[in-house]
RNA sequence: GUGAGCGUAGCUCAGUUUGGUAGAGUCCCGGAUUGUGAUUCCGGUAGUCGUGGGUUCGAGUCCCAUCGUUCACCCCA
């Protein structure tokens, strides 16, 4: 008789009413920053066609190869649910002409998908914001960049993040570093471990980020990245640094700090925290020059990052920091008729038009006094009015403090609302 | 995709070693001088023990499979 039970996806989690205080509070102090750094926000769609990511972020890549929901619709198009934001960015721009002359300053929030094995602060559906910048290429936008989001974490009241950059260079300075890398790791091949092998034929790049410890007498002694930068991206990179060090943002610089999109070249950054677990990276970004070109456009410098809101809330609960609450100000007990109950919605409506940003709730259902109560001490309300039959008769109502010891009040209807403006 | 741990009441878990009638706390509902919560006391609701097979007179407990979940590898935000 019983249906089987319908469940969730995995991976992709319901964020419920004990959640969604702390999201709110983390996307609303987020937002608020990039308002103030005049970033325009950009709403864009989860699905796109396959080929743009495949374009964009690299055929080989891991998330391209195996971790993207694709599949093809009605019309035979073959559709993939966003992996990640900045390809759909790009292609928005291209497509209405904002990047002609221009630049551009976009910030968006939304949902990527990742067919991942889920763990702690990863999951297949999670939840991103960004920003993008199109049009400046100097270290300045860089730095701006990166000043932003240190004040996101002042911001939040976070002070575990540390901030890790370096330089990747010109797609030609990478791509002959890469094969310097590729011939120097091969010579050691036979003590590679099998996740380095395989990564020397796809990203050799990404060894240089291995987490085994017997790689790294190998990786010490590897040819270094930074030393076969070419001149214009060294500059760049030294006067981004210049720049972190005048406004006093502190910074290491990790060679080793490869992204895993194809798509970045020079200044690539990470925020990083210790208090994850394996998923560490809270946020991270860099420069992308070519991929406005690589998608069709216009060239056109850009860079951006992305942070993943998960992780942000994680960490907020994590800390001792006071989470967020949305209980009411105020729970309404009504006992007593009908008339006391229809006086009692009456008096509610008016509170809520003096008072609009009042949270109010009022009793649904009946119940004794008592059980009424319990429900607004539950409700975490710091007030309960009490209107029952003595107090509609005497135009009066009884306001009872619920969080702190103080003598209960009884109030003249009429006096209501003065009294509650002065409160805060 | 690989490995390890865990699935018993809405929630947190005991019970599995040694097979024998399904347990506790919490939450919720009600009551303890019928108009006062959060403390205390009493009572009540609540589970085909993840699912499907197998062994057995008998399985929450043993075996196999499968799904879910957690963490790590990998990947990355």
């Amino acid at each position: 008789m019983a249906k089987k039970l319908i469940s969730s996806v995995r991976g992709m989690n319901d964020i419920l009413f004990d959640k969604t205080p702390i999201w709110q509070y983390v996307e609303t102090a987020i937002k608020q920053v990039l308002d103030s750094y005049g970033y325009q926000e950009v709403r864009l769609p989860i699905l796109e066609t396959t080929e743009l990511f495949s374009r964009s972020i690299g055929e080989v890549t891991d998330i391209v190869e195996k971790e993207m929901f694709s599949f093809i619709d009605r019309n035979g198009d073959n559709l993939t649910l966003r992996p990640e934001g900045t390809a759909g960015c790009v292609r928005a721009g291209i497509q209405h002409g904002l990047f002609h002359n221009q630049t551009q300053k976009l910030w968006y929030i939304g949902q990527m998908f990742r067919h991942e094995r889920p763990q702690q602060g990863r999951y297949r559906q999670f939840n991103q914001i960004g920003a993008e910048v199109y049009g400046l290429k100097g270290p300045d936008i860089d730095a701006e960049i990166i000043l932003m989001t240190a004040r996101f974490w002042r911001q939040l009241g976070l002070n575990n993040l540390t901030l890790q950059i370096n330089s990747l260079g010109s797609v030609e300075a990478r791509t002959v570093y890469k094969q310097k890398l590729v011939d120097y790791l091969s010579d050691y091949y036979e003590q590679l471990d099998s996740d380095s092998q395989r990564r020397l034929r796809t990203n050799p790049l990404r060894i240089l980020d291995s987490k085994n410890p017997q790689m790294l007498p190998i990786i010490a002694k590897a040819p270094q990245l930074l030393e076969y930068l070419d001149t214009e991206s060294q500059e760049h990179f030294s006067q981004l640094r210049e720049l972190l060090d005048k406004v006093g943002i502190k910074y290491q610089i990790n060679p080793c700090l490869v992204r895993g999109l194809d798509y970045y070249n020079r200044t690539v950054f990470e925020w990083v925290t210790d208090c994850l677990g394996a998923q560490g990276t809270v946020c991270a970004g860099g420069r992308y020059d070519s991929l406005v070109e690589q998608i069709g456009g216009k060239a056109t410098p850009a860079i951006g990052f992305a942070m993943g809101i998960e992780r942000l809330v994680l960490l907020l609960l994590q800390s001792d920091l006071p989470i967020p609450t949305n209980s009411p100000d105020i729970y309404l007990i009504l006992v007593g008729n009908e008339q006391v109950i229809n006086h009692g919605w009456c008096l509610a409506e008016s509170l809520r038009d003096a008072l609009p940003n009042l949270r109010l709730v009022v009793n649904c259902g009946d119940g004794s006094f008592k059980s009424q109560f319990k429900r607004a001490d539950k409700s975490g309300a710091k007030l309960a009015l009490v209107l029952a039959e003595d107090e509609l008769a005497n135009q009066k109502i009884a306001l009872k403090y619920l969080r702190e010891k103080r003598p209960q009040v009884i109030l003249e209807q009429s006096e209501l609302i003065n009294y509650l403006k002065n409160l805060d």
